[in-house]
DNA sequence: TGTTAGCACTCGATAACTTCGAGTGCTAAT
DNA sequence: ATTAGCACTCGAAGTTATCGAGTGCTAACA
């Protein structure tokens, strides 16, 4: 058990880490603290955290720096959630309260505030759409050689594409391609019809609209893209600063990483109700090891569940950030709801 | 006049140092050019070459690079676009002569092979559109509370957004202010149509479909997404690769300005109609001086002009990038043709 | 007059060495 | 348990030494 002074030293230790970003040593400690004693004191305090695992050095006689384990028992135990300045909470309230006509606004908006507000990168992904049904279906011809699919959920997600109607395809093969989708199709969650759209729906299109099969594909696409719950990043060039000496090699990786949607949904994607906070080696990603990635969920009553997320580096101002996750998450549930339900 | 030595020593010295990126000796020329001579020629030669501002020296025991001057040289001279191998072509001509369903996959797809081919920067900026006329325009209701406002133009360009409608608004106010649209816009340049939508039709808005007041401006939206042309950019990270020791600002600042469309315009989008090379300092931008930008366009007869470049080092290989530019160009003029005409 | 071998000279890159100071651990006294 | 004092460590930053690719110039030569 760490006495009350070494926790105090500890959490010290860990601020002033976050805000010089260079090892700390005893007499920084004694002098930013109200700790009554001297600098020997400390330093032997330090050697104790450092005995138990909490803080580390970088050389043999350097400053400490926290290890993994004292992160997460500063997070876990220490750190509290700072409150967000009122202007900030003003920008936050202006620009999500404001009547933002449409989901993708919403989601690209709130990521885009996150990684101003935080200095991070900032990953946000809307609520999930696995047990959406399908509501609707249409194919609209728009001249001779352009149709466009409109699909949409009860969730509230309206998909669509456009795209060139071979020439063989006349109006009424629109018609029947429309009734086959909506009879077997709408009122199904999207993880049926994703399944459907592979077995059974080529089989009665070949049987009853024939030459609107190369239709069929280009119409399987806008659903492939629905499926995909949409997802935002912003900030991504903020990687630059908060990683100064990161080689160029990494970086490339970094930022491929984070433009493919697969990755980063096996990053974020592991849903939980409260705070998570992944530091260091603890995401498992060799290209993280220097980074931690905070992430939270909103709640959107029965519309599902979203992440946001924020991606910074392992020595980032944990405290700043969970009290602008926090004000983000309740905002979103209520941005959403409002959404939802006007 | 040069002679035909100093020629063939200049040509040799930009390839060498394109492909080293390192100052080029008189031996190093000496061994990979067939000239007969000794390296104490050469460096006469070289001599001269720098007396007349072609070549530079980085300090004054090194080897020579190629100055501005040089290179301009080179261009306009001396450099043959290299052709293309078989291979590179063959994807050219698979990815985009398939059937692309969309305009825009076209030009992002474009950008995206040009950029790997290159390793530089790609941007492709498809047809311009101020010319063309506002062929439809229609509101579609989803549901009680969504609609979807479609524009089409007589150059192909199809653009739709999905909006929430404001509660006030029922099936019939939709009739009125498509008529609106359809009377007063349908038909006009895309140019006057911006310019009435600011000044006619918010009247005849106002005295016929009064409670359709808050809709307009969401659907006077989709115009100004589909008034600025579509825009396509690949290999951003590339700069990475071909610029090794930028700075962390700089960088930051270069993506920032490879991200807002209005800069990227205004690097691109002067149209001429053959090959611009812009090398360094003749490119009128601080953050671009060490890189060149090479332009082309593509013609689509009466549909409009499009532009390509490919943004790398002033090392970059010019005829290589010539080569492949020229590729593209011919496949995306044909490409878009089949586009407009099937 | 153009070419070339020979040589002294230049200067960046790299490595080796020096200095400095923040910080530590240990000891012995309080 | 605390602390003053001190020897020790090691990275950062600065200085110096070494190396070699490359130059320009001179003088000899075809």
């Amino acid at each position: 058990m760490l006495t009350k002074r070494q926790l105090i030293i500890l959490d010290a230790l860990i601020r002033l880490y976050t805000s010089t970003g260079q090892p700390i040593g005893s007499k920084t400690i004694l002098i930013a603290t109200a700790i009554d004693a001297s600098s020997a004191t400390i330093r032997n305090e330090l050697s104790q955290l450092e005995k138990l695992g909490f803080i580390q050095k970088t050389h043999s006689s350097s400053g400490r720096i926290p290890s993994l384990k004292g992160y997460r028992f500063y997070i876990d135990n220490l750190m509290q959630p700072q409150e967000v300045a009122e202007d900030k909470l003003k920008v936050i309230s202006d620009v999500l309260g404001a009547h933002v006509k449409q989901m993708d606004d919403i989601m690209y908006q709130s990521a885009q505030l996150l990684s101003d507000l935080t200095h991070y990168t900032a990953i946000v992904l809307g609520p999930k759409a696995e047990t959406s049904r399908l509501t609707g279906f249409r194919l609209l011809a728009l001249n001779d050689n352009h149709v466009m699919a409109i699909i949409q959920t009860d969730k509230g997600t309206i998909e669509n594409k456009v795209f060139r109607m071979p020439k063989t395809i006349n109006e009424s093969d629109l018609v029947k391609v429309t009734n086959i989708f909506n009879q077997h199709l709408v009122g199904h969650t999207l993880t049926d019809v994703t399944q459907k759209l592979q077995r059974d729906i080529p089989l009665l299109i070949r049987k009853y609209a024939s030459n609107a099969a190369e239709m069929f594909l280009s119409i399987e696409s806008v659903f492939k893209e629905s499926a995909e719950s949409r997802h935002h990043i912003s900030g991504k060039l903020n990687i630059l600063d908060f990683s100064e000496n990161i080689d160029t090699q990494k970086l490339k990786s970094l930022y491929t990483m984070l433009d493919s949607s697969g990755d980063l949904y096996a990053l974020v994607d592991q849903v939980n109700d409260d705070f998570v906070v992944k530091i260091g080696e603890e995401i498992d990603h060799d290209l993280l090891k220097d980074f931690s990635l905070v992430t939270t969920t909103y709640n959107v009553s029965s519309y599902g569940k979203g992440v946001i997320a924020v991606l910074g580096p392992t020595s980032m101002a944990y405290d700043e950030t969970f009290g602008v996750l926090d004000v983000f998450r309740k905002q979103l549930t209520h941005t959403l709801l409002e959404y939802y339900l006007e």
